[in-house]
DNA sequence: TTTTGAGTTGTTCGA
DNA sequence: GTCGAACAACTCAAA
């Protein structure tokens, strides 16, 4: 009887799981495992943890349906993976590529000590449709400008789904540790899981990808897919979404490029990890930023939805409330803090990381540095979004703002973006703590003042 | 090597 | 109210 073993981490599911379809393929049983480690666990923030702990159950009890189950081990994954491996006679350890810097640092030492004990570790596809780093420019380097890159991921297609497995066979007797205790959670949090993902796919398939491209930028109507925190974990993989779109769809294509971003993001962190946390545009890494009590206290203003901004506050108290905020929102709120607040960019990612059920280094952090125009973009200085227009743009009749602030229930339609105007009926809330046109001007200041 | 066209998501001003 | 131009100058990708 041969054994191998599969490391469960981003890619909580059964069902197209090449890393899964390669174990049972290479062996007679297969051990699942899902190792947690302790500082990546404790840094996930209790939303995330929440779900992951759904997703974990959601995976044990799928397992079990196939005649397996998943096998819970706490600790450094090296040590966990290597006592598995023994404990199961098994000298392959299967897993899906991560292709983040951390995960990257994870594998090649999984690898090294497996192979001190004559074990291998086989990396088997990725989170991604195309794995970070295969496409290249003509030039044979990375791309840094996302068009030319969608451009060359559509022509470069995409494998198909896998079918899920019919049965898997995996030894009595391996110690399980058990999943830790799942969070408390005040917010209102997505259903975890893969058969969840699915009902969750199979709903935007219905009601949204047809409209997508002319909705999704409507955070009042809410019809984008939701899918984000299913794609983080891995309850659903992208192929699995490409497969079910129309490549003629003007609308699927606008989706299928958003999956796209998530995938360009990937690959530009995968190609320079140090700037997960650092400005990735070298001349941008020392504009001026405020700190200090002042500074903290408008951080603390815009975390907790108390700008006087409703555009800005909706989307802030939608995190808080939700562990999830529209995408063009999260566009407004990044502004905001980085050129109305001048506050550092990565006080915004680490809030958002904290709360976000989807929160991705390489999408999160590098969209906020899109924002910042310390990116992968060449000329968006000068983009300052407006909080009030782009509400009254994309939130034409003020339900999105009146959804998240009740202080604003009185005021009617689009007048909700301009509270200020009807003192008299916006009880309670407050008035805003900058004139948007002034620090508007101070950002550009800054940033022509950036010393290069 | 040099050149050329283009660059997610915007705002404001003035005609 | 609508529309086009300006907002600096730079970097990237491809020819």
């Amino acid at each position: 009887m041969s054994t191998a073993v599969v490391w469960f981490r981003r890619d909580l599911r059964v069902a197209d799981h090449p890393a899964l379809r390669a174990a049972i393929g290479a062996a007679d049983e297969v051990v699942p495992v899902f190792v947690v480690e302790p500082a990546l666990w404790g840094g996930a923030g209790a939303n995330r943890r929440w779900f992951l702990h759904g997703c974990l159950t959601a995976l044990d009890e799928d397992l079990r349906s196939l005649g397996s189950r998943l096998v819970v081990r706490h600790g450094h994954p090296t040590e966990q993976l290597l006592a598995v491996a023994r404990e199961a006679g098994a000298d392959t350890v299967f897993a899906t590529d991560e292709c983040t810097p951390v995960a990257s640092r994870w594998e090649a030492e999984v690898r090294r000590v497996l192979g001190e004990q004559g074990a291998t570790l086989s990396l088997e596809s990725t989170s991604y449709a195309i794995p970070p780093g295969t496409l290249v420019t003509k030039a044979g380097g990375p791309f840094k400008v996302f068009t030319p890159f969608f451009r060359a991921w559509r022509a470069h297609g995409h494998a198909s789904p896998l079918e899920r497995p019919r049965r898997i066979r995996t030894p009595d007797g391996i110690t399980d540790h058990g999943l830790p205790e799942r969070p408390d959670v005040t917010a209102d949090l997505p259903e975890p899981g893969e058969a969840a993902a699915h009902r969750r796919l199979e709903a935007f398939l219905r009601d949204g990808a047809d409209t997508y491209g002319d909705d999704r930028n409507r955070p009042d109507l809410d019809r984008t897919s939701r899918l984000s925190a299913h794609l983080r974990f891995g309850t659903l993989h992208p192929r699995q979404v490409l497969d079910r779109l129309d490549p003629d769809d003007p609308s699927h294509t606008t989706f299928a490029s958003e999956l796209c971003w998530r995938e360009f993001y990937a690959g530009v962190l995968a190609e320079w990890p140090e700037s997960a946390w650092r400005s990735w545009r070298p001349d941008a890494t020392h504009v001026e930023v405020d700190t200090g009590t002042d500074a903290d206290e408008r951080f603390e203003a815009w975390a907790a939805g108390r700008t006087g901004f409703p555009f800005v506050d909706a989307g802030m108290r939608q995190l808080l409330a939700e562990g999830f905020v529209h995408n063009r929102v999260r566009m407004v709120v990044a502004s905001f803090l980085v050129k109305d607040l001048h506050l550092d960019w990565t006080r915004g990612a680490r809030h958002f990381m904290e709360h976000l059920v989807d929160g991705d280094l390489a999408s999160n952090n590098h969209g906020w540095q899109w924002t910042a125009g310390t990116g992968t973009d060449a000329s968006p200085y000068h983009r300052v979004f407006n909080p009030v227009t782009q509400g009254q743009r994309f939130d034409p009749d003020g339900d999105y703002v009146r959804r998240w602030i009740p202080e604003l229930g009185a005021v009617p339609g689009a007048a909700a973006h301009e509270p200020w105007r009807h003192a008299d009926i916006s009880t309670g809330y407050p008035s805003p703590i900058v004139d948007h046109a002034e620090e508007r001007d101070e950002a550009l200041r800054r940033w022509q003042a950036r010393p290069r």
